[in-house]
DNA sequence: TAAAAATACTCCATAGGTATTTTAT
DNA sequence: ATAAAATACCTATGGAGTATTTTTA
């Protein structure tokens, strides 16, 4: 499947839509992206819990939207940081060591307060401004339209 | 200055010493490098929060051993990230904006937080083990190694 | 032996550096 | 006029993908 001028439209304090500009006819598949790419994220702990949630690497993938691949290298590399073995491999998936127990915890505590301070900081941006474009393919747009304006009514009261 | 087969020994978890391979009669400057190359940090942030304490891209720089102008760009893009303004720029300096503010308060909780997810984890790591090795010229061996044996007595006991 | 993890590449974005230009007091 | 921030250009690294090769219940 070909894509085309792929962008990005992030005006929103919501998950991230990608927009793609179509010729008449092409079939898409609309996704919104696992994670939004961003200098304030911990992609790798991110990436460990969901694979100590599923289990395995390759159903982790699948949640993720990220390749096994990757996941399985972020995740030693993350092993050699911390110099520490965060998960026993067996060939029917993984199992969390002591320390990958502990990580998991304190990971998912950091990953929501980083959430928080993105939604702190965002809520002093003098009110988010600026035109909102949004693409998407009708029958996908009927199932999301009503709840993205309401959301957007009840976190920007100020758009009308 | 040639510096050769440069390694880094990080078997303690204390702050990391660069060991460099020398010559006789080569002098060197020991430094214990800025912050630990890692996958599980949030550099912007930890800068952001360096430039905010010092109320300025340059005196930052010294202070977190990075260049002004790496500092210049990574700031604006955490702000194009959390699409806000954190500082204003001025001829003397840089002053907060209030989502600055903000974030400088959550920035230096969450890097607190994560530094004791680092060592809660090394806590678990099975008693880090295995050799330690440090080189260090004459003069300051003699300044460091003292406080460093104590310390590695005191948080790994069973090294004797 | 079959499902899962690990490797081997390729690609791209971003952190990093040095040198220079712009801005603002 | 001058100190500080921004830009331009370069390199290195780590996240990302696809394809393939180990592992291990």
């Amino acid at each position: 499947m070909a894509v085309r001028n792929s962008s990005i439209v992030n005006t929103l304090a919501m998950p991230v839509l990608r927009v793609l500009r179509l010729t008449a006819g092409e079939t898409v598949i609309m996704t919104t992206p696992a994670l939004k790419a961003s200098q304030l994220d911990l992609k790798p702990l991110y990436y460990f819990v969901r694979v100590a949630e599923s289990g395995s690497f390759s159903r982790a993938a699948a949640s993720v939207s990220v390749s096994q691949s990757i996941l399985s290298r972020v995740i030693r590399r993350l092993e050699e940081d911390l110099s520490v073995q965060l998960l026993h491999r067996t060939g029917r998936g993984v199992k969390l060591t002591d320390a990958g127990q502990r990580l998991l915890e304190d990971g998912r505590q950091i990953i929501s307060q980083l959430a928080d301070v993105r939604s702190n900081v965002a809520a002093l941006s003098g009110e988010a401004k600026g035109a909102v474009s949004l693409g998407m393919p009708p029958l996908l747009g009927s199932m999301l339209t009503i709840a993205l304006v309401e959301r957007l009514r009840t976190e920007h009261p100020a758009s009308g």
